[in-house]
DNA sequence: CGTGTCGTTGAGCGCTTTCAACCCTGGTGG
DNA sequence: CCACCAGGGTTGAAAGCGCTCAACGACACG
């Protein structure tokens, strides 16, 4: 991990460029700044480890971010992919707490490191930041909440389904494919399956009609009856046409 | 569930005496109440269900809350037991999204109900009462990290190592016996497992001198080989005792 | 004494994992 | 231009783990 020797002027100007800071007041970025250091990591260079006392909040310009629990198996539970414009970190700053997860990039990667003294300092004197930071980490509570959701299902067919049926962002025509939005390898260990077994599942609901895809490129044919097979979940032998 | 008429007086009282409202402003208080109400419910009795819009933030007074995902196979994932002192229903009631479990009375229970507007205008208002919420939230986003991990781990005996362990509260002695904070059948169904599996787990490791137990008390006889096995994780015949 | 709740125990089956080999693609260098 | 390699993905076969179903036991309560 690389400090990248960048002028505050450069850096003010990639941190406007950021989703993360839209609609920010200047004077807070500005604030910010002194705190504000960009980074470089290579493909599967660590930033953190879990456990450890972060000492920044990140905030990805470019490149993957993968934040994963590791297991005593040698595999891993994918929690979050974080892509430009997103950040993370913040719960263990306001708390205090160790950090619950490693993150290492997942390809060649910049980020943007914000000392966590100061992030922390402007997040008691600033009310706007505060109520900012309060719909981050409420939005990613229930975004966690959901990916447990789809953990849960009893069936690795389900979870698939479930899988595919949340990823349609809002306000998308259905009949549009779309592209899956990682590593197939990475979304396997995020909804607790092993890389194989979502290949299959998805070999399978293609098999059957439900979708069609090549690659990371996938549509979605039947969405009815994903739907119902997301809430119903029946055997893998038994699904009729009907 | 029932509207319980309590007079503003003692409905202040009570708050004044949740842990929830610990060192609150007392004015910040006195703005909350008039959104205030208190609910009874019996056993098994709804309070919410999984996609409403939630018209208040509870906090309960006595009893327990459940708050679970209900499954295809009509088995529920419970993700957290809300007992006296807690709240719930922050992070959709910010966000304005739907309420992503149910909520159902585990027992007879008092509720202390918030009116979404009233908190609403007051969170905005209230930079204390937002950061107060910002460190709730987060908190309670950490705890769902560390629920995700124990669901995660591979097998069921190392979940359960794993709820033991995590269960031991900051600054307890070992060696010191503790009940586990609610029916085996909840507790199962928060780590992922069938009632039947954690009962076996439990006995397994009783058997092997790792813990003992009695009802809902357990004593752990040797943490280093439990969390060995936690972080190890050996096929179960073939534990050694060195 | 019946009834309901909670928990334990047993037997059998099926799904998911594991391990393995194999395919496909893109990049690289001779 | 092609051989080679690395990374990502698919597919097959075998085995074990956890679930399901079912019966039973313990305990409290009216």
């Amino acid at each position: 991990m690389n400090y990248s020797p960048v002028s505050p002027a450069q850096l003010q100007d990639t941190m406007a460029r950021l989703n993360y800071f839209e609609g920010w007041d200047k004077d807070q970025l500005a604030r910010l700044l002194p705190g504000a250091k960009q980074l470089s990591l290579e493909k599967r260079e660590a930033l953190a480890t879990k456990g450890d006392r972060i000492e920044a909040l990140f905030i990805v310009i470019s490149g993957q971010i993968r934040l994963f629990i590791p297991l005593s198996n040698g595999a891993e539970r994918v929690i979050s992919l974080v892509e430009r414009g997103e950040s993370f970190g913040e719960p263990c700053i306001i708390r205090d707490e160790p950090c619950p997860y490693n993150a290492i990039a997942g390809k060649d990667s910049h980020v943007l490191a914000i000392d966590t003294l100061i992030y922390r300092r402007e997040l008691k004197q600033s009310p706007l930041l505060a109520e900012h930071t309060l719909n981050l980490v409420s939005q990613r509570l229930l975004d966690t909440l959901r990916d447990i959701e789809i953990c849960a299902q009893p069936s690795s067919l389900q979870r698939v389904a479930h899988y595919l049926i949340h990823l349609q962002p809002a306000g998308a025509t259905p009949e549009q494919d779309f592209r899956l939005p990682a590593l197939k390898r990475d979304i396997a260990a995020k909804i607790g399956l092993s890389q194989e077994t979502f290949s299959r599942m998805l070999a399978f609901m293609a098999q059957q009609g439900f979708i069609r895809f090549t690659g990371s490129q996938v549509q979605v044919d039947d969405w009815t009856r994903l739907q119902r097979l997301a809430s119903a979940g029946c055997p893998m032998e038994v699904i009729g046409k009907n």
